[in-house]
RNA sequence: GGCCCGUUCGUCUAUCGGCUAGGACGCAUGGUUUUCAUCCAUGUAAGAGGGGUUCGAUUCCCCUACGGGCUACCA
């Protein structure tokens, strides 16, 4: 009996994907998969000015990276095709004809340069030029409401640039109603009558989004919160044509870290985090935007932390996979207010994520990232990894945590000598090469023993050893037990590392 | 300016009239690690203000303040 879930992810291709982009798409997706729906793409190009070569493209490969994959749209044609908008431009005429006809809009002919005219006079005045019941008839606007037909008729054919405008009712209130937001009332003499076809022939967005929602079959608007003022016009224009309307939710916004606003790419720029899935190359500066992907992030903690601004399961749970968001997923747990996006609650989920990964999974990443480690054997790597990984939120941080395992120390830091190395430690540095001589090294343990069993028996101070130790094995006062260390490498590199620390000092 | 939406720890949030206001991030302290990090424990810190309604308001209503969005032949 109920019609099948429908949602829709209707981007525009003006630029690359932002990650409150990202976020609308995903409480799309999961809606329509929680419901066992379609998730469908629509490419809102209307725009021939500010088309963007390649974001259409970039859309589509984020929304892949992300995983949340849409069911119909661009190069997966369902039985609502084509998703791309500039592909539907014939359809557009033909509806905005029939709200001519049913007297629910007219031409106007004003020119832009005339409005804007207009609202600058409004302005200096301290006035606002809106575009409705109170001047649209009044003589100074020039529309098919105070032309004759004829005259309207003389125009059109006389090649003259027009736009269809909305015919806003007049003093009405109507009540919407929004799955987030509970019910908004809307007096009608403050919409303004909206052009919905502009004079390229292209629809506006309120038209096509429209028409298109109806056309598709949508039955769930989930959209961000800018579009919450069109809501009256759109709904106004489904009873216009007569159709039934689809429900609505609009998201709140992702809110910059600091300051105020919405979160924008130069944020990203300014604090060091990226906004964007992926990499995008601008073509016109060539300057390049960092994505999640490029960053090191897994697209799993990006899409757990995405919902998580503005949505909460209503349990203290935190990580979700995909599988577990699309089950506990409800828009009744969407909030109203924006949300600050916060760079550091992003990375904590991405050391979540991380951890998660195995290590045997990380060793391909590693040798990928440092193809100086493509000679050594993958099963050393592995083992490498299991003692570094926990230390790390991203993987590209492997190679920083681990290079000692890989390279002997060829410079020791000036604080770790200053702190570690003091006049008796030639001596002791000396002895305990003996002592590895002499030690078994088959397991860490007996090589721990030796080592502690000499310096208890000799009261020698754990100190004395240790930290020299570790200068010389690692180069600095960091990294994995030096035990773990000299095992992974060996008793021989170990002793190396030890003698070239002498040799130094 | 006009219209609309919002307001709980620094940040993300829980609370659906009974609150000693819970969790997470961050930060601080301690423990583990004879290093560093991780990890663990503890601590830190909040319902914008003013009116109502109510036995009782963070929760419901109104006003103010503040924040955000929109106000294009952009989406």
């Amino acid at each position: 009996m109920n019609n099948p879930i429908r949602v829709r992810f209707a981007p525009s291709p003006t630029g690359p994907l932002h990650i409150g982009g990202v976020r609308t798409a995903l409480f799309n997706y999961l809606f329509a998969k929680k419901n066992g729906g379609t998730f469908v793409l629509r490419i809102e190009d209307t725009d021939q000015k500010r088309y963007v070569d390649g974001a259409e493209d970039y859309i589509i490969e984020s929304l892949n990276w992300c995983n949340i994959p849409f069911d119909e749209g661009p190069g997966k044609e369902g039985d609502f095709g084509p998703y791309r908008q500039s592909e539907r431009k014939h359809l557009y005429k033909e509806y905005v004809d029939l709200l001519i006809k049913n007297n629910k809009a007219y031409y106007a002919f004003d020119s832009a340069e005339d409005l804007d005219k207009e609202r600058k006079n409004h302005e200096e005045n301290g006035k606002t030029f809106i575009y409705n019941w109170h001047n649209r008839t009044k003589g100074r606007l020039v529309n098919s409401l105070v032309l004759s037909e004829k005259e309207v008729q003389d125009k059109i054919a006389n090649g003259d640039d027009y736009v269809v405008r909305f015919l806003a009712p007049e003093g009405q209130t109507i009540m919407l109603s929004d799955t987030i937001r509970g019910q908004i009332k809307i007096d009608t003499n403050t919409l303004d009558d909206k052009v919905l076809f502009k004079s390229d022939g292209m629809p506006t967005y309120h038209l096509a989004n429209v028409v298109d929602d109806y056309l598709m079959k949508i039955t769930h608007v989930i959209r961000g919160e800018e579009w919450l003022p069109s809501l009256a016009l759109h709904k106004l224009l489904y009873k216009a044509f007569g159709w039934e309307a689809p429900v609505f939710a609009h998201l709140p916004l992702i809110l910059k870290p600091t300051g105020k606003g919405k979160l924008s790419k130069r944020d990203g720029d300014k604090l060091g985090f990226p906004v964007f899935p992926l990499n995008w190359k601008d073509r016109t500066t060539d300057s390049l935007s960092i994505g999640y992907k490029e960053a090191g992030y897994y697209s799993a903690a990006v899409i757990n932390f995405l919902a998580f601004l503005g949505w909460n399961p209503g349990t203290e749970q935190e990580i979700f996979n995909l599988e577990n968001l699309i089950n506990a997923f409800d828009l009744k747990n969407v909030n109203k207010a924006g949300a600050r996006f916060d760079p550091d609650k992003t990375k904590w989920f991405n050391h979540q994520y991380m951890q998660k990964t195995s290590a045997v999974d990380l060793v391909s990443v590693f040798m990928n990232d440092n193809p100086q480690t493509n000679s050594v054997d993958p099963g050393f790597i592995e083992l490498v990894i299991e003692h570094v990984k926990e230390r790390a939120t991203f993987p590209s941080e492997l190679w920083g945590l681990s290079h000692y395992f890989f390279n002997a120390p060829t410079e020791y830091s000036e604080a770790g000598i200053k702190k570690a190395w003091k006049d008796h430690s030639k001596t002791v540095m000396t002895q305990l090469i003996n002592v590895l001589s002499e030690a078994k090294d088959t397991t860490v343990d007996e090589l721990q023993s030796a080592v502690k069993g000499w310096i208890t028996e000799n009261e020698i101070g754990f100190g004395k050893v240790m930290m020299p130790l570790r200068i010389a094995l690692v180069g600095a006062l960091e990294g994995v037990d030096v035990f773990d260390i000299m095992y992974l490498i060996g008793k021989k590199e170990s002793i190396k590392r030890i003698q070239s620390l002498i040799d130094s000092n």
